[in-house]
DNA sequence: TTTTATTACGCAAACGTTCCCAATTTACTT
DNA sequence: AAGTAAATTGGGAACGTTTGCGTAATAAAA
């Protein structure tokens, strides 16, 4: 089946005028008689003449639309910032075109060869948590595509960047536990290549440094794969637990990994296992949960804003840019049941 | 800043041959030498050549990219569809493009625009709750558009629909909360314009029916915008404890209803509310909520899938096709504790 | 040797636009 | 009336590809 949209070769011929003419018409250039104008927009406006955007591209050399690189879009974190980023570029004239990695190097690669192939203008990147080698990045990002890179960043690439801070979330999110008397309070966090992962690993240390408690490497699990397969989380527990001094509370990095723990955690208690936790999420479900799940969340929509005017600053900059800032959005502690530590 | 990729002319101007001979050696043509094919293939691949797809596009008038266009992508129903569409579109070739109405026929009416002229082959379209009027899409559709309606169809457009048998899922809910014993079922659910909203009626009456239980429509309450604003669903809730007949159990429509109802009913439930509940949802975290959720979950990756490989067909079908099927596809029903009268 | 196939390649048009550079018309001076 | 300036419009190239057709060069047949 086909669809044949009318083009301003059609208007031309109808109207006896050039393509020129009527180009220019419908752009409003001043050298064409009102007359003519008028004539040619009536005439546009009847049969629904519609620029075609793929001819436009071709000629301009640029595609208008914009790639999203996301590890998953069923993770509220990233829906709400593809949200962010939506609201800016739709106004700006921007496409967007949404991949999900789903935290696999491969696929990864896969997405954004594809993207740079098909001709975006930019690429707004959240890297999988397996990957660690970023020559694809590189390469295109040294051939001039511009990148700006949001949430999970590649520090060795020199572009503009957004993330939440995660220093302070997961300091917070360490000294409430702590405040609310706990002692032992492990963290199971996501890839430790991840910039993000070392950030929250820097303000968890921080904070018990700050209150006199021991940081003990065996108290922090990683998880390779994001929380995409519970299996790594379950082991991250196991091995909690098989510390000889066990924690009494857990802080879980990103919503994936934060929601399985805290299956996990329901389905041990009924053993009578009473565990403080918290975690970083964006889900708003968490009030569902119980306990009622106490999280550090992200800006996630505004980072996604961020992101983006970034992003089309660097894409409709004339001269080459080279002095790049990282944006850092204030994350919010929201503080539920699970984290307190109730009298029995 | 730009970004200036290699064209066949660059590979062509280096070999010292025609763009034509380039372009053939490239496809591997019959008519080109050996000699001539590896020269060019080995340069091609030594310069990372990579086809313009827009040029393409231009040329063979078609982009090779389907249009999605849903509520939201934070809801897992629609997520998990789209992994899967995604999962054969990518490999069929095709480039998926998403966009969200987030339940406004404003935005759905905009989104659709937009991709239409963006030159997308094809269109799959789950329409927004708010949408009663149709004919934006009437007459893409008329023009010759390929279409493909999943879950919240379009009866009146006759192309290829994929739905998830309500019927039999509402039914179903319906059963199980008279079979555990409650008297008066309610049911909340969104837009009555939407097809799927009349279908889950139907099998919830038919339910009632086959158990000689009349059908009371005080106990049914609609959501115009399926639950995107809180207040909707509070005053359906309002709206049915305001009946004589109070309702000692609830059906949800839709993942977002479900939750909000499920938050409501928990807030209530303080007063000492009891209310078998049940819920029509995709959501992963259900059996962390307390009570762990009951739920009619739709095979929405499948759904996916099927509205996909129609669609497909649909667009590189020779002829006009005229005889449309609907896929229905089976829910499923998850007893959880929340449907379970239990013992106290 | 000349004719006829066959092989291997180049030319140029086309897809829908824009835009530089004329060419034509109209209006204004002198 | 003739000349010039200003206002409109048209021609055609270009963006990166594909492809029908034409044409050299080579090989086979006469």
């Amino acid at each position: 089946m086909k669809f044949e949209p009318v083009t301003i070769k059609d208007i031309a011929a109808k109207l006896n005028l050039s393509t020129s003419t009527v180009s220019r018409a419908l752009r409003g250039s001043w050298e064409i008689s009102n007359k003519t104008k008028k004539l040619v927009l009536e005439y546009a406006e009847k049969i629904n003449y519609r620029p075609n955007p793929i001819a436009l591209s071709l000629k301009e050399r640029r595609s208008h639309s914009i790639g999203i690189v996301v590890p998953e879009i069923a993770n509220h974190f990233f829906s709400q910032a593809i949200n962010g980023i939506e609201s800016i570029a739709y106004n700006r004239g921007y496409h967007v075109s949404i991949s999900q990695s789903h935290e696999s190097t491969e696929r990864e690669m896969v997405n954004i060869q594809h993207m740079a192939s098909r001709s975006i203008d930019g690429l707004l990147v959240s890297i999988s948590a397996e990957t660690e080698n970023l020559k694809h990045l590189q390469d295109l990002h040294e051939k001039g595509l511009p990148i700006v890179f949001f949430d999970r960043i590649a520090p060795e690439i020199n572009t503009y960047k957004v993330v939440a801070d995660n220093y302070k979330g997961a300091y917070d999110a360490t000294v409430h536990l702590i405040n609310e008397g706990y002692k032992n309070i492990a963290h199971i966090t996501s890839s430790p290549h991840l910039f993000i992962t070392q950030k929250r690993l820097e303000g968890y240390k921080k904070a018990l440094e700050d209150h006199q408690i021991p940081y003990d490497p065996k108290l922090v699990e990683y998880c390779n794969y994001g929380g995409m397969v519970v299996d790594e989380v379950e082991l991250a527990i196991k091995n909690l637990f098989k510390n000889k001094k066990k924690p009494d509370a857990i802080i879980g990095g990103g919503d994936r990994i934060t929601s399985v723990i805290f299956l996990l955690l329901k389905n041990q208690k009924k053993g009578g296992l009473k565990i403080g936790y918290i975690g970083f999420s964006n889900s708003d479900l968490t009030d569902m949960f119980s306990p009622s799940l106490s999280v550090v969340r992200q800006p996630a929509f505004e980072m996604g804003v961020a992101a983006t005017e970034l992003l089309i600053k660097l894409i409709e900059s004339k001269r080459p840019i080279t002095e790049f800032e990282t944006i850092v959005l204030d994350t919010q502690l929201i503080e539920k049941e699970s984290s307190k530590k109730r009298i029995e």
